[in-house]
DNA sequence: TTATTATTTCGGAATAATCCAAAATGCACC
DNA sequence: GGTGCATTTTGGATTATTCCGAAATAATAA
C-alpha cells in the first residue's frame, strides 16, 4: 500500500540505498548494469521519487510562489501564463494564490508560501496593502522577491512596471487633440504607485496643453465596479459634465461606458471615454474602447528573467533591478 | 544566516527539542511557563516551521493541486476561487497547472504535482487527453482525484459536471420556438464528454420538434478561435446557410457574432445565435448573446466538497460520486 | 603473484520536524 | 524521609533522500 522508496528498490536488488539513489540520478559512479536494474525495479513499481525529502534536505524547491490579488480578469492570468512559461524553462515550477484583494489574506499566503519555502516569489498586492512586513520575511533570508503592477517601493526588491506615466499621457494628450476640454479621470487608490503614476501623467498633459485642472473631475476610488457605477453617475449629473473620461482600467471604462449609454448619451460625440490595459473585451463592445495596450505577457516573462537572474546569481542582492516596458495607445470607436 | 530550527531554540534554552516542538504545537504536556519562553524565543529569533519537513514525516501535505487546460477565459479562474474558498475554509492550500491545452504538459504538471505529494487532486483535462495513466497513478495510491466540466469517464474518480444535454436541448428547442429551422451546432470534439452530450442534446430537440438534422450543419472543430471563424463563413457561404447557430462555448459565439457581423448580416433576424456558459462578455456585447449558464463558482465548490469528503472518509473509494448541476437559459438579443 | 590504480559500492550523517516510551521532576500525604 | 501519583522533559526513532569518506572489488602493470 505504501510508495514504494529507494529502500525498497535496493532491498529487493541486495544493494545499497546510496547506489540506487545514484543509479536514479545518471550518477557517474555506477555500474551500467546496475543501473539499468534499478532503472527496471524502479518502472516496475511504479517508483515516485519524493521531492518533500529531496527539498528538505537541498534545502531548494525549485517551486516559484506567484501571488496576485485576483485572476477574474484577463490581465493576471495573462502575465502568470507569460512568467510560467519561462519558469518552465529553467526548470522551475509555479504555485498561484490570489488574495482576493483582501490583506489579510495575502499575509496568509505568504506565511503558507514561506513554510513551504518557494524558492522566489512573484507579487502584485493588494490594493489594502500599506505593511510590507510579509514580503520582508523573504528578503530577509535571501529569498528573491519580484514586483510587479503594483509594486512595493523598496530597493529589497526587483520590480517590473509599465511606463505608467507617459500611457496616461498619451492618453489624455489624445482627448486634448480631438477637442476635449473636460477631462475626468477616474483614479485608483493613491496607496498604488501605479494609481499615483497614471494620475500624474493626466495632470501634467493637461498643463501642457493648458488645459485647466478641475479637482472635481478626479475621483479616487477602491476599484469596485460598484462605485465605479456610482462615480460615472455622479460626473455626468455635474451641472458642467466632462465631455471625456480617462480610466484607471479597462473595466472601470467599460462599466462607464454602460453607464453612459443608459443615460442616453452618445458616445464618443457626447462623453468621450479611453481606458487602461487593452482587455480583449475592449475590442468587442460597441463602440469599441479606446485604450492603453501594456505587453501583458511580456511583464510575466521580464518579471520571471528577473527572478531567474537572482536565484541564478552569487549575489542576489546585486542583481536588483527595475524594468519598465513601454505602453501603446490603441484608438477605438469611443475617442 | 540559516533559518533558525527548532534545535537552535532548545540550545539556547537548554531544554530538548521534544519540549519545544510541544511548545510551538499547543500540546498540553508543557509547562506554561516553558512555553512562554519558547514562544518569546521563537517571535524574537524569526522562527518559521518547516512544512517539508512535517510533511515529510506525517505524509500529508494539505496542499490540492488543481489542473486545468487553460485560464484566460473566465470560467476556469472562476471555479478555482469557487474551489479555493471551501479548501481553505478546511485548511488546505491549493497549487494550479495549467496545460495550455497541452497533453504532454499536462502529464509533467501531473508528476510534479504527485511528487511534491499533493494529498489531492481537481482536474480538467485537455482537449488532445485521451489516455488517462497519469491521473491513474494518483488513484491507485488512493489519493482522490475528481474531475468537473472534462471528465475522465472512469468509476476511479468523482465527478462535477453541468446538465449538459438538457442545457442544450432548452437552448435549441428556444431557437426552435422562434422559428428557426435551420439551425447549426458548432461541437467541440467528439473525445470530450460534455461536447458530446450537448451534441446529443442539440439532435433531440430537432428530432422532437421534427426539425430535419442536416449533418452539414454539424460541425466538430477544435476550440480554437481560428477555425471557430473559418467553420462560421463556410456556414454562412452554404448554398441554404443556416438561419440560427449554436455554438459549444461563448468564446465562439462571439467570435461567430463578429463573422456574422462582418458579412452584414442581422442578428437575430437573418442569423441568431446561442452560446454555452454566460460568459461575463456576453452581457457586454450588441446585441446581448444568448446563452446556456452554468452555477460556476457552484462547480468548484462542489467538486472541492466531493474532494474534502473523500480525504475524511476511512474509505474513500466509497466516496466516488458524481454530481451533475443545472442549467439555466438566458435570452438576450442574439435569438 | 603482488602492487597500483580505477571503478563501484557501502554505511552513516545530515536535513527539520513529530511521536512515543521512558525517565525525571514536583508535590501531597503518611 | 519515603511512597505514590501527576506533570513535565528527554532522547532516540522515524520520514526519503543526498552526500561523502571509506571500503570493497575489478582491472592493469610489473
Amino acid at each position: 500500500m505504501h510508495q514504494p522508496t529507494i529502500i525498497d528498490i535496493a532491498r529487493q536488488l541486495g544493494i545499497s540505498k546510496s547506489t540506487v539513489s545514484r543509479a536514479l540520478t545518471a550518477h557517474p559512479n555506477v555500474n551500467e548494469k546496475t543501473r539499468q536494474r534499478v532503472l527496471e525495479l524502479a518502472e516496475k513499481l511504479d517508483y515516485q521519487r519524493n521531492q518533500l525529502a529531496i527539498s528538505l534536505l537541498t534545502n531548494q524547491t525549485r517551486t516559484i510562489g506567484i501571488m496576485v490579488p485576483e485572476f477574474i480578469s484577463f490581465f493576471f492570468p495573462k502575465v502568470i501564463i507569460g512568467a510560467q512559461e519561462e519558469l518552465a524553462k529553467a526548470g522551475y515550477n509555479v504555485v498561484i494564490c490570489h488574495s482576493n484583494e483582501s490583506y489579510e489574506i495575502e499575509v496568509t499566503n505568504a506565511r503558507s508560501l514561506f513554510a513551504s519555502r518557494v524558492d522566489g516569489l512573484i507579487v502584485s498586492h493588494t490594493k489594502e496593502t500599506r505593511n510590507f512586513d510579509h514580503f520582508r520575511t523573504f528578503t530577509r533570508k535571501s529569498i528573491p522577491v519580484v514586483f510587479f503592477n503594483r509594486v512595493w517601493e523598496s530597493d529589497e526588491v526587483s520590480k517590473v512596471v509599465v511606463d505608467d506615466y507617459t500611457g496616461a499621457y498619451q492618453a489624455v494628450e489624445h482627448l486634448v487633440q480631438t477637442g476635449r476640454r473636460r477631462i475626468a479621470h477616474l483614479s485608483g487608490p493613491d496607496s498604488l504607485p501605479n494609481s499615483r503614476s497614471r494620475q500624474n501623467g493626466y495632470l501634467d498633459a493637461l498643463r501642457h496643453y493648458e488645459v485647466p485642472v478641475d479637482p472635481s473631475l478626479i475621483i479616487s476610488y477602491d476599484l469596485t465596479l460598484e462605485k465605479a457605477n456610482i462615480y460615472v453617475n455622479h460626473l455626468l449629473s455635474l451641472p458642467e459634465p466632462p465631455d471625456a473620461l480617462f480610466t484607471i482600467n479597462d473595466p472601470t471604462a467599460i462599466e462607464a461606458i454602460q453607464v453612459i449609454k443608459a443615460r442616453g448619451l452618445r458616445i464618443p460625440q457626447d462623453v468621450a471615454v479611453v481606458g487602461f490595459s487593452d482587455d480583449p473585451i475592449s475590442a468587442l463592445i460597441e463602440p469599441g474602447l479606446t485604450t492603453v495596450a501594456q505587453p501583458v505577457d511580456e511583464i510575466g516573462r521580464q518579471a520571471a528573467a528577473c527572478l531567474l537572474a537572482q536565484l541564478q546569481a552569487t549575489n542576489p542582492v546585486a542583481e536588483v533591478q527595475t524594468v519598465v516596458l513601454p505602453t501603446r495607445l490603441i484608438v477605438r470607436g469611443s475617442s
